[in-house]
DNA sequence: TCTGGGGTCCTAGGACCC
DNA sequence: TCTGGGGTCCTAGGACCC
């Protein structure tokens, strides 16, 4: 875990000869469905999240290769998925609908792709131990990874990840495609590259090349708002950004355009790190609109319920309370209270919770969201040691919310070294 | 095409402190 | 008394990611 901060890791960081996988699996939630009900191999098949069976309601998580041949896309309202792409069953009641163009739908089941994850990083990260004694890997969401395995050497990079690829199939039944590149934002692409199943080296020499005609959207960091303006200001292709002056990137888009500038070079320092405590912990849910007080209350209550269960199966306590209420068409509205120390404490978080939906009380409203942030795990950390505290449940507020501002201060120390670095 | 759920980071203004 | 500079924390919103 303390890897990142080895001394051999910063000296690793200042060369040129970095290797770094980026590990992403393909269609991962249709992979796990296929998993266990083999008869949805080959089948044009979505994962739909908000969605209950049969319901009709919710949004595309995820669509197999064969669903998006029929015009199926990731977060597509599912509704709209039917039209294009009718269940097998209805299809097979219906004359006028041709079963070979139908598909199957399934919804989210985030346990079990988790139980399937966990295989996965088992050999992800024997793989690395193997390669690289002092290899570090990232889990970035349930289906990606990044890996520092610079020990492994250029020469040998190609065959480290097609072994790497094999095991996972063989061993988990799973498949996934990786990039191979001296740093992650350049790995990320290539990762992307040759989607499904794919292998994409990008050796140290040849990163501005591989990016040079890919469009701005394909670089981490870029996303709809962004290409749109970058296209007025006649950016389209990573070449083009590549030679925009940084200062003008800037003064348009702040911090992130220099790095966006920096990635669409194929220069990106920051160093592969294990994934730290979670920030914050939230649980929304979408509703029919309604402006029904009673039924919002309840919603609420219940997502209050559900954060402040996931806060202490973590072992979180919190500072900061928050709501979050979407207004038709899609109006979001946050509000959020701070206490004057971390607690853990589910009533006061409800009552915080109905308390700033107070505001809100004679909208209408098509979510809402529960959300504790300002999170402290002093308590969990020094498990060990709470048999030396005269033993109150709830450590001193001035120590646990000095801990919090002493990891804040690092990290912002350490983010602003690397983008010095990066010019 | 009227949009699910769980996150992260950044920005900007205001309160407050010294 | 009408005004400097530095710093932190808080809140709200926005962009982005998977």
């Amino acid at each position: 875990m303390a890897g990142g901060t080895l001394p051999v890791r910063d000296g690793r960081e200042q060369s040129r000869d970095r290797v770094v996988c980026h590990v992403d699996m393909d269609c991962f939630y249709a992979a796990c469905e296929r998993l266990r009900e083999p008869a949805l191999a080959g089948e044009p098949l979505v994962v739909g999240m908000g969605y209950e069976t049969g319901a009709d309601v919710g949004a595309v998580a995820t669509a197999s290769y064969e669903a998006r041949a029929f015009g199926v896309e990731s977060a597509m309202p599912i509704s709209e998925a039917l039209e294009r792409l009718p269940r097998k069953r209805t299809a097979a009641r219906e004359d006028d609908l041709d079963v070979s163009e139908a598909g199957f739908y399934r919804s989210v089941d985030m346990a079990y792709y988790e139980s399937v994850s966990e295989a996965v990083d088992e050999v992800v990260e024997r793989a690395v131990a193997d390669a690289d004694p002092e290899g570090v890997v990232r889990s970035v969401s349930i289906d990606e990874a990044y890996l520092d395995v610079s020990a492994v050497g250029w020469e040998r990079a190609r065959e480290f990840a097609a072994d790497l690829r094999a095991d996972v199939e063989a061993e988990v039944g799973v498949t996934a495609s990786v990039g191979v590149a001296p740093n992650m934002s350049a790995a990320k692409v290539a990762s992307d590259a040759d989607k499904p199943d794919g292998l994409v080296v990008v050796p140290p020499d040849e990163v501005r090349a591989f990016l040079a005609d890919r469009p701005v959207g394909e670089l981490h960091g870029v996303g709809p708002v962004t290409a749109d303006r970058l296209a007025e200001m006649g950016i389209e292709t990573a070449a083009d950004l590549a030679s925009a002056d940084p200062d003008d990137l800037e003064s348009t888009f702040g911090s992130r355009g220099r790095q966006i500038h920096r990635h669409a070079r194929g220069i990106d320092r920051r160093e592969v790190e294990p994934v730290g405590k979670p920030k914050s912990i939230s649980s929304e849910k979408a509703l029919s609109v309604t402006d029904d007080g009673t039924t919002k209350r309840e919603v609420l209550k219940r997502l209050a319920g559900e954060v402040t269960e996931r806060a202490s199966g973590k072992g979180a306590l919190y500072k900061t309370i928050g709501v979050k209420v979407v207004r038709p068409p899609f109006d979001v509205n946050t509000r959020a209270r701070s206490l004057s120390g971390p607690v853990d404490d589910p009533g006061l978080v409800e009552e915080i919770a109905l308390d700033l939906l107070g505001e809100f009380s004679d909208d209408r409203v098509r979510k809402l969201g529960v959300r504790v942030s300002n999170l402290d795990f002093a308590e969990t950390d020094q498990a060990s040691l709470d048999s030396w505290d005269s033993g109150s449940g709830q450590s001193g507020e001035t120590g646990s919310s000095r801990a919090g501002r002493r990891t804040r201060d690092r990290r912002g120390r350490g983010q602003t070294t690397f983008g010095d670095f990066d010019e």
